[in-house]
RNA sequence: GCCGGUGUGGCGGAACUGGCAUACGCAGCGGACUUAAAAUCCGCUCCCCGUAAGGGGUUGAGGGUUCAAAUCCCUCCACCGGCACCA
C-alpha cells in the first residue's frame, strides 16, 4: 500500500459496500420525520454527465447525507427525462432506434452518477420512456381531457419547415428554433392544447406558498402576466354587433380616436366595406405569412389598413374609424383595442404614420411630441359625457380608472376585467419519440381510450423521418393508425401527434414515491408521507416552463385527489452555471469542456465533489479551475495524514487523551459553522471552516480521537469515501452514513477571552484582550488604560463612548 | 425600453442584525527537509509613503444618513439573466 491516500481503491470499496448493504434504500417510516430532496432529472444526452450537472447533484447529495445523519428519513431518487428530439434526430440520421441510444445514454449517466458517490435509492429509478411510466402520463392526459382541460383547436402554430415539426412558443428563441436556429413561420393546424389559463389565478396566487428565488417568482409572475382593466363595448355603425376591447386605461376612453382589430379578428369580415376588401385581404395574407420574428420587430414602422367601417365610442358617441394592424395581437385580451394615441406609445406612432388625430385627455405632457403615459401624474381633461351627466375631469389617472370603470358597469357599457399574458399550452408535437395520445378519432371526434387499455405503446418502426405534411412519423404506420373505436367498434384513426417533452417531467416527483405501483399513479398514504418536495435543485433555464407546467399538472392532480398539497416544490434553488477555465461558457467548439470522469480519475471523486462546492456560492456562475481541484486534493491528503501514517496504519499521533479546552472550542466552533452553513446551503464556507480545523490539527503532535472522530463525521457528507475509510481505520464500524451528526455545545462555542478593537472617531487604533464576561465599564476602563490609545486621546475627554457588547469600543472626540 | 440580480486583492471568493474588510483556497515570494528535485512542513503576500516604528488610502464611480457603511438611502456606470408592440 502506498503512502498517500489511494482514492481508486477506497472509492471502489465503499461504493461496493453501499450497494451490497443497501445503505441508501428508503421506505416510509412514520416514526421519523421525512425529507424529500430532489434533483431536476436529466435528459440523458450522448455526451454524458458534465461538471455542471454534478454541481447540483453534489449539493443535493450532501444535503441528503447530512439530513440522514440528523435523523431524517430521506427520499433522494434519480431518473431520466428520456423522450426528446436529439434521440429522434439521431435515429433519422442513423436508423438506430431511439430505444437503443436512450438505453446506452442512461447506462452512461447511471455509471457516472454511481461513480460520483451520489446516494440515490436506485431501486426507485424511473424513465419517462418506460411504458409503465408513460401509462400514467397518458392517464393524467385522460383526466385533463375529461375535465375539459385538453381540447383540440385549429390554431396558428409555429411551423418549422426545416425540422418538419411544430414548435411551442418556448422552443423559439428570437424567432428561430431553439434547436438548430431554423426559420419558423405561422401555419394553422389542428392541435392539442391544454387549458393552463384556467389555472392562471391559482398559479399566480400560490407563488406565495413557496420559498423560491426572487428572480424565478418574478419570471413566473411576468409570464402569467395578470393585468386588471376593463372591457368596453363599442357598437358598430351600419351593421349589428359590438367590438369588445380590453383596456387598462379606461381613464383615457374620451381620448380614443380610432379602433384597431387584430388582422385575424373575426369581425374584420363584418366591418370591412366592399371598396376596402381587396386591400384588407392582402394585408391579412401578408400578416399570416409573417414569422413571429418579423412581426415582433420593434424597429419597423407600424403598418395597418383602414377597413372602411366605423364604431361608436360609448362614452361620447363619437364615430371612430376601424383599422386592422398587426401591432394588435389576436391572442391577447379581446384581439381589439381602442386607440388613444395621446396616451399610448404604440397608438401614437401609428397615428403619426397614418395622420390620425391625437387628442389629449390627460394634461401633463406634450402629446404633440410624444405619448404621455404616466398614471401617477397628470390630470384628466376633456372627459365629460355630452349630456354632462358624468365626468372624470380634474382627477388623476389612478383615481379616474376605478371611477369610470364603475360607471361603465352601471351603464352597461363595459365591465371590470382581468386578462393574462399566459396562453393555453400547445401540447402536441409531430414526432415519434414521445408519449402517444390515448385518443382515437371517430367521425371527426376525439374519443378517449378506456383506462384499462393504457399504456398505449409507441409502435415499432424503423422510419423516423417526419411525414413532411406536418404529421408525425406515426402517420406513416397505417396498421397502427387504423383501428376501431373501443366504445362502438366503428372504424377509427389513432391520434398521430405525441406529447411534448415537458409532459413526463410534469409529475415524475410523484412517481418516485411509489415507482412500481401497477394500480395507481401513487399510493395515497405514501404520497401524504413524502410530499411536498422539501428541496428541489436544478437549472434556472427551467424557471418558467418546466416549473410552471409541473405546478399546473400538480394542481389538477390536487383537484382530483391524487396529490395532497397545493404546491409540489417547497424550496427551490438554482445552481449556477459552471464556466470553463477561460471564464467562457463551456462548449465543444471552444474546447474548454471539463470532463468529470477525467477529473475523478486524476484527483478522486471526493476531491471533485468538494471542489464543486468550494468554487463559490451554489447559485453563482463561476469558472472551473483545475488548480483549485489540486488545492482540494491537498486538503484531503492532509486530512488523511492527520490519522494515517506513511505505512498506511493508524498514525501514532492519534491519542486517546482528552483534548484541551482550546482544542474543544475549535471543534465545537467547527461543528456549529458546518451545521449552520449546511442548513443554508453555504457549502463553500463550511469547507473553509473544515480547512481551518485541519490546519490547526496538522500543527499538533498529538491529536486526540475526541477531536478527529466528530470531524470525520462532519466531512462525510462532502467526501463520503475518504470519511468511510478513515472511520473504519479509527476502529469504528461502518457506515458513517448510519452515525448521528455531531452536536455542538453552545458553552464551548464562545471563547473565554475576547479581542476588542478600539476605535477613535470610528478609526481602528488599538486592540485589547478582555475576559469574555467583562462588563461595559471594565472594557472601557481597560481601553482607556491602553498605551496606544493614550496617544490618540491625548488626555482629552471623549464626547461620547460607544460600546457594542463583545464587539468594539469607539471613542468620539 | 421594462423587470430582476451582481460588482470586494493578481484569480475563485469570506465578512453575523450597520461594528476589526480581504477568512479559506489558487497563484506568487522566502525558509526548512533533500546530494538534488518532487512531495511535505513553516512563514510572507490589498495599495501607497517609510530602513523601521508608524502613518495614509481602499469594497464599480459620485453623493448622503450614522459615533461607525462592502452592508442602509439617492444618482450614475458596467456586467449577467429574463421579458419585449401584452393594449
Amino acid at each position: 500500500m502506498g503512502k498517500a491516500y489511494d482514492h481508486r481503491t477506497v472509492e471502489a470499496k465503499w461504493q461496493a459496500y453501499w450497494g451490497e448493504q443497501g445503505t441508501f434504500r428508503v421506505m416510509e417510516d412514520p416514526a421519523r420525520p421525512k425529507f424529500y430532496c430532489l434533483d431536476m432529472f436529466p435528459y440523458p444526452s450522448g455526451s454524458g454527465l458534465h461538471v455542471g450537472h454534478l454541481e447540483g447533484y453534489t449539493a443535493t447529495d450532501i444535503v441528503s447525507r447530512y439530513k440522514r445523519m440528523r435523523g431524517f428519513n430521506v427520499l433522494h431518487p434519480m431518473g431520466w427525462d428520456a423522450f426528446g428530439l436529439p434521440a429522434e434526430q439521431y435515429a433519422v440520421k442513423t436508423g438506430i432506434h431511439p430505444t437503443m441510444t436512450t438505453a446506452e445514454n442512461i447506462a452512461t449517466f447511471r455509471r457516472q452518477m454511481k461513480r460520483a458517490g451520489l446516494s440515490y435509492d436506485w431501486e426507485r429509478e424511473i424513465s419517462t420512456t418506460d411504458p409503465s411510466y408513460y401509462r400514467w402520463t397518458q392517464w393524467i392526459f385522460l383526466k385533463l381531457f375529461e375535465r375539459g382541460l385538453a381540447y383540440v383547436a385549429e390554431v396558428p402554430v409555429n411551423w418549422c419547415p426545416e425540422l418538419g415539426t411544430v414548435l411551442a412558443n418556448e422552443e423559439i428563441v428570437d424567432g428561430r428554433s431553439e434547436v438548430g436556429g431554423f426559420e419558423v413561420i405561422r401555419k394553422p393546424m389542428r392541435q392539442w392544447v391544454l387549458k393552463i389559463t384556467a389555472y392562471a389565478d391559482r398559479l399566480l396566487e400560490d407563488l406565495k406558498l413557496v420559498d423560491w428565488p426572487a428572480s424565478t417568482l418574478e419570471m413566473q409572475k411576468n409570464w402569467i402576466g395578470r393585468s386588471l382593466g376593463a372591457e368596453v363595448e363599442f357598437p358598430l355603425i351600419g351593421v349589428k354587433g359590438n367590438i369588445r376591447i380590453f383596456t387598462t386605461r379606461a381613464d383615457t376612453l374620451f381620448g380614443a380616436t380610432y379602433m384597431v382589430l387584430a388582422p385575424e379578428h373575426p369581425l374584420v369580415d363584418v366591418v370591412t366595406v366592399r371598396e376596402r376588401r381587396a386591400e384588407v385581404l392582402a394585408y391579412r395574407e401578408t400578416t399570416a405569412r409573417k414569422s413571429d420574428l418579423q412581426r415582433q420587430d420593434l424597429e419597423k414602422e407600424k403598418t395597418g389598413v383602414f377597413t372602411g367601417g366605423y364604431a361608436v365610442n360609448p362614452v361620447n358617441n363619437e364615430r371612430l374609424p376601424i383599422w386592422i394592424a398587426d401591432y394588435v395581437l389576436m391572442t391577447y385580451g379581446t384581439g381589439a383595442i381602442m386607440a388613444v394615441p395621446a396616451h399610448d406609445q404604440r397608438d401614437w406612432e401609428f397615428a403619426r404614420t397614418y395622420s390620425l388625430p391625437i387628442r389629449e385627455v390627460i394634461a401633463g405632457g406634450n402629446v404633440a411630441k410624444e405619448a404621455f403615459v404616466e398614471i401617477d401624474q397628470g390630470t384628466v381633461v376633456n372627459s365629460t359625457t355630452s349630456d354632462g351627466s358624468f365626468s372624470i375631469n380634474g382627477l388623476n389617472p389612478t383615481e379616474a380608472i376605478p371611477k369610470i370603470t364603475e360607471w361603465l358597469e352601471a351603464t352597461r357599457k363595459g365591465r371590470r376585467a382581468v386578462t393574462y399574458k399566459l396562453r393555453d399550452w400547445l401540447f402536441a408535437r409531430q414526432r415519434y419519440w414521445g408519449e402517444p395520445f390515448p385518443i382515437v378519432w371517430v367521425d371527426g371526434e376525439p374519443r378517449p381510450l378506456p383506462e384499462e387499455q393504457l399504456p398505449l405503446k409507441l409502435p415499432e418502426t424503423n422510419n423516423f423521418k417526419p411525414s413532411g405534411t406536418g404529421e408525425s412519423p406515426l402517420a406513416n404506420l397505417t396498421a397502427w393508425v387504423n383501428t376501431t373505436d373501443p366504445a362502438t367498434g366503428k372504424p377509427a384513426r389513432r391520434e398521430t401527434n405525441t406529447m411534448p417533452q415537458w409532459a413526463g417531467s410534469c409529475w415524475y416527483y410523484l412517481r418516485f414515491i411509489d415507482p412500481k405501483n401497477g394500480r395507481q399513479l401513487v399510493d395515497p398514504a405514501k404520497e401524504r408521507y413524502w410530499m411536498p418536495v422539501d428541496l428541489y435543485i436544478g437549472g434556472s433555464e427551467h424557471a418558467v416552463l418546466h416549473l410552471l407546467y409541473a405546478r399546473f399538472w400538480h394542481k389538477v392532480l390536487y383537484d382530483i385527489g391524487v396529490a395532497s398539497t397545493p404546491e409540489p416544490f417547497t424550496k427551490l434553488v438554482h445552481q449556477g452555471t459552471v464556466l470553463g477555465e477561460d471564464n467562457q461558457k463551456m462548449s465543444k467548439s471552444r474546447g474548454n469542456v471539463v470532463n468529470p470522469d477525467e477529473m475523478m480519475d486524476q484527483f478522486g471523486v471526493d476531491a471533485v465533489r468538494l471542489y464543486e462546492m468550494f468554487m463559490g456560492p451554489l447559485e453563482a456562475m463561476k469558472p472551473w479551475s483545475t488548480r483549485g481541484v489540486e488545492g482540494i486534493t491537498r486538503f484531503l491528503d492532509r486530512v488523511w495524514r492527520l490519522m494515517v501514517n506513511e505505512g498506511g496504519g493508524l498514525s501514532r499521533a492519534v491519542i486517546e487523551a482528552e483534548p484541551s479546552l482550546e482544542q474543544r472550542r475549535l471543534l465545537h466552533q467547527t461543528i456549529k459553522k458546518v451545521t449552520e452553513d449546511l442548513e443554508e446551503l453555504r457549502f463553500n464556507t463550511a469547507i473553509a471552516q473544515m480547512m481551518v480545523f485541519t490546519n490547526e490539527m496538522t500543527k499538533l503532535e498529538k491529536r486526540p480521537r475526541a477531536l478527529l472522530e466528530p470531524f470525520v463525521l462532519l466531512l462525510s457528507p462532502f467526501a463520503p469515501h475518504i470519511a468511510e475509510e478513515l472511520w473504519e481505520r479509527l476502529g469504528k464500524a461502518p457506515s458513517v452514513a448510519k452515525e448521528l451528526w455531531p452536536q455542538y455545545d453552545p458553552a464551548l462555542v464562545a471563547s473565554e477571552r475576547l479581542t476588542i478593537p478600539i476605535q477613535v472617531n470610528g478609526k481602528l487604533r488599538s486592540k485589547i484582550e478582555v475576559p469574555a464576561d467583562s462588563s461595559e465599564e471594565q472594557v472601557v476602563r481597560l481601553a482607556r488604560q491602553d498605551a496606544k490609545l493614550a496617544e490618540w486621546l491625548q488626555g482629552k475627554q471623549p464626547r461620547k463612548v460607544i460600546y457594542v457588547e463583545k464587539r468594539l469600543v469607539n471613542f468620539v472626540l
